[in-house]
DNA sequence: CCTATTTTTGTTAGCGTTAACAGAGACGCC
DNA sequence: GGCGTCTCTGTTAACGCTAACAAAAATAGG
């Protein structure tokens, strides 16, 4: 089908000079005259001209995409870093191409991975926070720049995360500060690294403040679990505090808590993670930590560029800090 | 940097054939001997060779991608979609690419469909629910498969969409049958289909029983903006039973509610729409309306595949009928 | 005004694949 | 056994672009 489109011969004719002339106005060429250049831009106007990407990429060996493999793109931090990605790669005049996958297993990246190099991207992002996407990563060709987003922190994989531990202890602090005695927590999905950082930051604030962590209530990210969770907190009279490793499980959490006619937080004070945009209109407004999308996925597609840019495949590491959103969830203890 | 993996005449050179017979082994050509067959199914897994897309593509003039244009990805909805596109797209053998755009305007629209093009898309879903959107496809190029997504019903586009006015009569309906005398109406914003089907939907369940709509009242989509007309809500006596265009909306007139005292659902029952995986667990558990977002997906795919395969561009038109979901925030007046 | 240098333009050769055609075997049938 | 007809495989030519080199034009310096 398709009446295919003009190509550089035709502007070339239009334009009376050489498809390479044309080549060269395209990306930038200093040496064409002012003249020229004129000519040939008018030219690629008047005929609609748009260079074929497809055979760029077969003769540079790469292409202007870049591949993300993540796999629930519904949940709201790989969304969001998703959205951010896309949008800072557009900006450097990168297409962004998703592979999502419905388990983080070892097949199932290799698989995304594999299908993405086919279409030979110029660079693979992973947003792989567990821990059998870190094996799957280990084997593949080292010649491919790559970034992992939430990742192992023990592989020799470039890698840019979220400050897990520092943001989990800071809403732990905040708790404490506040006056609680202890705080609990209810976690992610513990093969996540996201949660084992979580936990890992609570358990540092308390056992700063000479406290012994009492044990970490695991749910799976979702507002469902976090209700579970939230049923047997709202029957131990002891509990006062609870920081949860998202804010869909504190939502959970919160009402629970209503249903056994707990009020937060003159009662219990909660703590979430991640600042979702609903998060200030829980009930009540939930105190939070806000991991900043935009700063991940900035810094992720600069390493990759900076690896597509200059061919080294330097193990670089960072990190990027959340901070604590105080709202209406959090008071001192009765 | 790269270096380069093997191409098709390395594979063909292990296999002792030309590299036209290896094309023909991984394009599923019938006239092929077995143990020729064989023998390069063995040579490309000894080399682990991976075909190039790009070549594939210049010559075919079509790669395997295909590329969706969204707004807002963050958005539970669009997300979804997305999500659930990929998913279809990659069973189809078909990588998605996003372009995904700040504002819906002719511009934006325009250069993210450019953008998709010069890399020689196959095809292009774009999910288009405003106005604006529409004006930039109708002066796009008529040989490029494309289909939209709650889009404009008035053009002669392929579009698949959601029945909104199904769905928010359904809500408004349930409302009615609860023994409200009337039903307010929180919308989304109104340049959007979306907002517009679903004010539709909702004005037309009231007329049908005989009652005069009341005024609606504008939100863009976002708890805070809910949480603002529930502030006015909440003061109005007479508002028993509000229809809020999304479920994140319904969280902020629900959050006003609970502060002003009036409870859900005894003094005011509140209907959303989407079906968030939180809705379950607002306080109180939120009656709402679940759009198939799969089934969404598996139409607009389809439908792209089908003219993508045929070549003819037919305006086809597909609606997917949304579910009422009843939980806990609807009861009779008192 | 002529040569040495620089700037600007053109020419040629691939990149890795598929399409179109051509050639070589294998097979059946008279 | 010879000949047409399949089935299988190979050869050649694009696809649209960039890289590398070559040539022409412009500029500078004396």
């Amino acid at each position: 089908m398709a009446v295919h489109g003009p190509a550089m011969t035709d502007v070339a004719r239009l334009a009376g000079v050489s498809h390479q002339t044309v080549s060269r106005v395209l990306n930038g060429h200093p040496n064409v005259r002012e003249q020229t250049r004129l000519r040939v831009r008018a030219a690629i106007a008047e005929l609609g001209y748009r260079p074929n990407g497809a055979a760029r990429a077969l003769v540079t060996g790469r292409s202007q995409v870049i591949g993300v493999v993540a796999q629930n793109t519904t949940l709201y931090g790989p969304a969001s870093l998703l959205a951010a990605l896309e949008q800072t790669a557009a900006e450097e005049g990168f297409a962004v191409s998703v592979g999502s996958v419905r388990n983080l297993d070892h097949r199932s990246i290799s698989a995304a991975v594999e299908r993405h190099l086919s279409h030979r991207v110029a660079g693979i992002v992973v947003i792989a926070p567990v821990e059998s996407a870190g094996e799957a990563l280990e084997r593949l060709p080292k010649d491919v720049p790559l970034v992992t987003v939430d990742g192992d922190p023990s592989r020799p994989v470039p890698l840019v995360t979220v400050d897990q531990v520092a943001g989990a202890r800071a809403a732990t602090q905040h708790l404490l500060d506040a006056g609680h005695r202890t705080v609990w927590h209810v976690s992610g999905p513990t093969d996540w690294f996201d949660s084992v950082g979580r936990i890992d930051g609570w358990r540092q604030a308390l056992l700063a403040a000479g406290l012994d962590p009492p044990p970490p209530m695991p749910g799976d990210w979702s507002a469902a679990s976090g209700y579970r969770c939230g049923q047997m907190l709202a029957r131990m009279p002891e509990v006062t505090a609870v920081f949860t490793a998202n804010d869909h499980l504190a939502l959970g959490v919160l009402r629970a808590l209503h249903e056994f006619g707990r009020r937060v937080p003159d009662e219990i004070s909660v703590v979430g993670f991640d600042d979702v945009p609903e998060a200030a209109y829980f009930i009540p407004p939930l105190t939070t930590v806000r991991p900043d999308f935009d700063a991940v996925a900035r810094a992720s597609l600069q390493m990759l560029l900076s690896q597509i840019e200059s061919g080294t495949g330097g193990a670089l590491r960072q990190t990027v800090a959340p901070a604590l959103v105080a709202r209406q969830s959090v008071a001192p203890p009765r």
